[in-house]
DNA sequence: GCAGTTCGTGGGAGCGCTCCCACGAACTGT
DNA sequence: ACAGTTCGTGGGAGCGCTCCCACGAACTGC
């Protein structure tokens, strides 16, 4: 079976390649009944246009790319990753578009890749995800005019971005800590290259500061949004006295948690817990989690919205997005 | 910044664009001097040829399709997927190939892009994953004479694929409890779909006949892999008086041993329990978790080198790798 | 020293598509 | 009834590349 094009489905149909396309590309000024008879042939044959040739025709290839700049390792210990993925996906399949997967493994792969994937002309627009406050590639995708849409919050001011509002969730896990009653109340950050972490920090400062409570640098310990670092942050606050902890992710609560069960205390009577993201995970903690939920997949299928808003009508002006989180009150964190 | 052609690069270098195509295909007939200066300009100017066009030209595209032929929830909670495509984009990065997914979810969105996808014209080779048993995909695609390697195997001789030894693996997992002293072993199956559930299955049941036990049906709860259907499983079992347990997934001994938990019953005490993939929650489990490792990520990577084989030299004979497992012995055996 | 070979190089054609222009038929208005 | 317009359609050019063929220069051998 030799591959349809254009010239063969006109053929059939007993019109011009320039009608078949027309046709395909949905352009006014062709009669109906021709239309229909074009349509019915292609339907027969399943005849679909060659992307490449489209894109080399100076058109869209109906490709996006999703840039995710963050060591494929952690990256997949938490399904906040794959989550999104979900969410782009779940946008891109109804609209035909194919999602190109750009992961890397170590920071000079990434460096070395990044120039090579924006030079490839093949997609027609790009998600990028996890990029650290300082990451390269935002820049470059800027000065290359490639259309895109960062995931997570941008300084610059021509950036397109979603993001979770960071700093009201976690504003929102402290508060109710303190509403709670918890006096000591300490914060496990997630990497603080990420903006998301920062944010979550501020959070944090925020509510305590809103409350009128006094912030103890010592109980705030520095993680990575591994469940490890997580589990090595809880064991030096265990020496601290806290009653409560609010950490930067639903993987990284699990490790505290872990760590926690380790020193035989107990969750929430002794220390209570609240994570952020509401991933599968939270639920099946023991207790399951309080923890803060993000629309992960509504972003990552807004994401792919964006995109071919900007693809279609420019990016000027920037689109910004802030998406409201929720609590979402389990059992770590007691019975008010 | 308008693209750089191949024309702009012959220009410069002072040959015809015939040459450039030449070294950077890496044919041979160049004079070494001419190639040097040819490709000292493709340096400065960082030309990349665009794929697009060369794959018009009758050329590999440079892109693989991964297809994961299972819904994406389902998915997405455990980190097998994950860690497979780690593996495969760590093959890719250094060939410089690009990496597609095609995800869906649900069987209807699978269904009607299947044919969409085959007919797509720009990818190169297939991956494909999570088939079930009687997957529509690869007889499509043998049918069209798309080169693609599954991962799981497959009867149809023509089907070039790369599997974990799971019959093997569940065998030696089976194999190992007996040894402990274990007297009513149970097992909880994978979604039975999937030829890997059958397949540990039959090692489950080979093992006991191997050891001259005789197989209580009742001992065998049917799962789908997700970590509720073995939460569900564990308390059906926990009426039969059971000693040990081999399930399927790592995902799901963590289900089966949430169940334990709350029924109070001690792991390994009372009840030991081996999972299957040795993937990070095994370790993180409470107790850690005795499980097979798979190479997953190998396999990835395996399956990347096997389709750029195929493509190469052709798919007869068809390539059918079974990969070695390992058990892995840690605290939900007990000790010997 | 001359035909015959080899080697390196250049240019044409064509991959499947979209865009643009052109052309003829069917209209409009006076 | 005739020029001017509109509408639907067809065909050429060209996107950036690879392949093939052709051509001239530098070889070989006798």
């Amino acid at each position: 079976m030799s591959r349809l094009t254009l010239e063969t489905i006109a053929e059939l149909a007993g019109v011009s390649r320039s009608t078949v396309s027309r046709v395909v590309n949905n352009h006014v000024s062709v009669r109906p009944e021709v239309r229909e008879r074009v349509l019915s042939v292609i339907e027969e044959t399943g005849y679909q246009p060659d992307p490449a040739a489209r894109r080399l025709a100076g058109q869209r290839a109906n490709i996006i790319g999703l840039v995710i700049a963050e060591p494929a390792q952690a990256l997949f210990a938490d399904p906040y990753f794959p989550r999104l993925i979900q969410g782009i996906t779940q946008a891109c399949n109804p609209l035909e578009l194919t999602l190109s997967l750009f992961l890397f493994h170590t920071k000079e792969e990434e460096a070395s890749l990044y120039p090579k994937i924006i030079r490839n002309n093949l997609f027609d627009g790009l998600i990028t995800a996890g990029n650290h406050v300082d990451d390269p590639l935002v820049p470059q995708l800027i000065e290359n005019d490639v259309p895109f849409v960062a995931i997570g919050r941008h300084e610059h001011p021509d950036v397109n971005f979603l993001d979770t509002d960071n700093v009201a969730g976690a504003h929102a896990a402290v508060t109710h800590l303190i509403r709670l009653g918890r006096q000591r109340i300490a914060h496990i950050t997630g990497h603080l290259n990420n903006r998301s972490a920062q944010d979550r920090q501020q959070g944090y400062l925020n509510a305590l500061r809103d409350r009128g409570r006094t912030v103890d640098p010592a109980l705030i310990e520095i993680g990575d949004y591994t469940e490890a670092s997580a589990y090595e942050a809880m064991h030096r606050l265990l020496t601290k006295g806290i009653d409560a902890v609010f950490v930067a992710s639903d993987s990284m609560a699990l490790g505290a948690m872990r760590a926690l069960r380790e020193a035989n205390v107990t969750v929430p009577d002794e220390v209570a817990v609240v994570g952020f993201d509401d991933l599968p995970p939270a639920l099946l903690a023991i207790p399951p989690l309080t923890t803060i939920r993000q629309p992960i997949r509504r972003i990552g299928a807004l994401a792919v919205e964006t995109l071919l808003d900007i693809m279609d009508n420019g990016s000027k002006p920037a689109r910004r997005v802030i998406l409201p989180t929720e609590l979402v009150v389990r059992e770590t964190s007691g019975v008010g």
